[in-house]
DNA sequence: TCCTCTAGTTGAACGCGTTCAAAACGACGC
DNA sequence: GCGTCGTTTTGAACGCGTTCAACTAGAGGA
């Protein structure tokens, strides 16, 4: 077994005491690995290179990370952190609901955006059912989680109020939507993925006006039923799933 | 040069006069794939296998089928076609919207679902930008088409009156909902996926209600920023671009 | 000093998808 | 029958991700 299970792969933060020395290998192959990534492309980076360029055998490599997609699942932790931390600034400049969430979403756009290049490859593999990069996956349980306790900070930090219903559920709905944002993003070749911005900031703003919208009492009940949709979407706590019963 | 280029593959109406023979050849190539996928699953499935299951060389399914993703893609359009059939069916016979959209959904999953198990793996590959498969990629323009003919064919033959701005935008919106459904199918372990198969209901009948909604003449403006920020989803022509000019 | 035990490291080997030069086939003209 | 040419078929070979049994390092005890 590896060191790193059990472990968030990126962050600095190791709750458990770990034998401190030869983190310096792990990170040393994942810095390469990043490096030969942006430089090549992902599918011609091969291990035997990865390893090479960071002076170590090719098993090694797979002693640290369980295979060539984790070291993608690294890097995705990586700018998901970043994009946290610009979040934040954001957040705490703004209290306008239209500009935390343009500003959230744009940092989004902004952090991922080096990545451009090998981004078809991450979510070609995110979004395969069986792979630890999908999001729904257990894997990616924290990540999706901090992502949407996010806007549930999002909302709550704001000048607008909502009803209850809404902030309960809100959160998960505007997670899913900048989901759809990535997915177009994945696709856009326009320079400098124009288009993502525009259709970002274009339906960001139409989101506001849904949400507002949909505070009138005449569409409660449409609201209610969309609400009730929605759950249907929302990933149950996958270790209930996963620990002891049998499906 | 394999024989297959600028032919849909799965398709019987061969445009071009092709030598008939040894069809067979790649008629039994693409079978025995079909097999093995849903025997074994697709990763678990190698090209040897098929080969000699086929009785044939391995280096002649490469000649019929670019890779071992292009078998999939063959798959792929033989559900989609089969889809089709079953929702000119549904088409025939109702004319209420509701019912049409229903019915054509239902059809969707109906005819996808003997494939769930390997379902994973083509959406894999389909997320892909730089994927054949991938559902915005030129190979694949037909079959998006058709698509987006028969949601337009299932406006345009309910007894529903829509405003002609909705009647010319929806069908491509309608084509997001499905593929939103099948990426949730995706995902869903539910036996007999039975939890798809209730948020298509209750997802289709928002979406009746919400075309309804967006009838009433107050919520024009909004209505025309959405459909403003739509055409930005549209993917244009590919041929445009990859014809002849530099880009 | 030497033994022991675990974490860390090695690289040959495996199975896979894919490629390609060469062979076999088959229709056609002569 | 015999060459010719395009289509079809072959299977060895390549490069890749991944595995694993074996080796090394270094810390702790006796």
């Amino acid at each position: 077994m590896g060191p790193e299970d059990s472990r968030s792969q990126e962050t600095e933060t190791t709750a458990t005491p770990k034998p401190r020395k030869s983190e310096q290998t792990r990170a040393k192959i994942l810095e390469t690995a990043l490096v030969l990534f942006r430089e090549r492309g992902y599918e011609e980076t091969t291990m035997r290179a990865i390893a090479e360029e960071a002076g170590v055998a090719v098993g090694n490599a797979y002693y640290y990370f369980k295979s060539k997609e984790h070291l993608i699942q690294a890097f995705y932790e990586r700018t998901h952190h970043e994009h946290l931390a610009a979040s934040r600034e954001v957040l705490d400049r703004e209290r306008g609901l239209r500009e935390r969430l343009l500003g959230v979403m744009q940092a989004k756009l902004d952090t991922i955006e080096p990545y451009h290049r090998f981004a078809g490859v991450l979510f070609k593999t995110a979004a395969n059912p069986s792979s630890p990069l999908n999001p729904f996956s257990d894997e990616s349980l924290p990540v999706r989680r901090q992502s949407t306790e996010l806007f549930a900070e999002l909302i709550a930090g704001a000048d607008t109020r909502l009803t209850a219903e809404l902030t309960a559920e809100l959160p998960n709905l505007l997670w899913i939507y900048h989901m759809g944002i990535i997915l177009y993003w994945i696709h856009d070749t326009s320079p400098g993925c124009a288009k993502s911005y525009r259709l970002m900031e274009r339906s960001a703003k139409l989101v506001l006006r849904l949400i507002s919208l949909f505070q009138l009492p005449v569409l409660r009940p449409f609201l209610k039923e969309l609400l009730a949709m929605v759950s249907l979407l929302r990933v149950e706590a996958p270790s209930e799933a996963a620990v002891s019963t049998v499906e």
